[in-house]
DNA sequence: CCACATTCTTGCAGTATGCAACATTAATGA
DNA sequence: TCATTAATGTTGCATACTGCAAGAATGTGG
């Protein structure tokens, strides 16, 4: 590859980055009175991997395990997750997602896919064809670890 | 457009997200022991905007001018930016990078460079065409604001 | 039963964050 | 000119995030 073209796709996929980083942080916004960034992270793991317990939480978020207990303490306080022992292991106590808390997952989640909607629907029928081509190709050479369920670290990820 | 083929790029594109914040995490991680986050946010603001007064970082950043405050009180400790009066105004203090600020910063910026060429020489060289042609439509759709230094809020954005 | 591992929990220290109050400096107007 | 107002930086206070380290409760293997 010539160095042209190397410097081009790498700065439009820069630019693209930071337009989705934009989108990301607009997305938050909406619930940003309500929960921090790192407690909707909580949330959001909650959402696509049902029950978890700490320690797990704490290496899908990661962070301290002492820092996902605060944060669970919090989110429990707000009313937004419930933790309750596991009967099968009394030593690890699960927590899960209440309906108030799934409520602001997926108002965010719209609100993300809104965003992206809009964009995509101002790009010729040809363009998004090829947006998705593109992108495709893309996932498949990082190596995409963005299947069901696994999280690496979302961040301003949803 | 119709639902599959609308589903179908939404999907392409939050792949794509989190893959790229995934790239910015890791290419941040390698200064994790220097900067936070926040810090490294700032340091962004700095070398792409140059001298700056305490309330324009803090709109650029999208925080408290405290936070911004404080955040410059430490980098100042740390010996990665320098803070003097600005002469044509006492009220004002103006902050810079030293040149240890900005080697961080270069270094992260040549990280996340080198990851994402990494991935796209993984690619076929239609690919890439077709990915520089898609990103720039998209960007364009996205009335994207990433000129030049415009950081509207550069969060694991370098 | 005892040693060990796992899990959660708490104490401590440093950073980030916003609000509110204050001092200093500049700009504005009578 | 001089008083009022605005802009800017600074500090006090409260809360949240973060990691490290130590301890308590529980389970596992011998």
């Amino acid at each position: 590859m010539n160095g042209e073209d190397q410097a081009a796709v790498i700065s439009a996929v820069l630019s693209g980055s930071r337009l989705l980083v934009a989108i990301a942080a607009r997305s938050l916004g909406a619930v940003a009175d309500r929960v921090t960034l790192p407690q909707f992270r909580m949330l959001v793991v909650l959402s696509g991997h049902g029950e978890t317990k700490l320690v797990t939480m704490a290496e899908l978020l990661d962070v301290n395990s002492s820092t996902a207990m605060r944060m669970a303490d919090r989110l429990a306080a707000a009313g937004l997750v419930v933790r309750e022992v596991n009967p099968m292991n009394r030593r690890e106590s699960l927590m899960r997602l209440t309906d108030e808390g799934r409520r602001i997952v997926d108002q965010v989640t719209a609100r993300r896919r809104d965003e992206i909607a809009a964009i995509v629907s101002r790009m010729s029928p040809a363009e998004r064809q090829a947006l998705i081509s593109a992108m495709a190709a893309f996932n498949e050479a990082g190596g995409e670890p963005a299947e069901a369920g696994s999280h690496p670290l979302g961040w301003p990820d949803a």
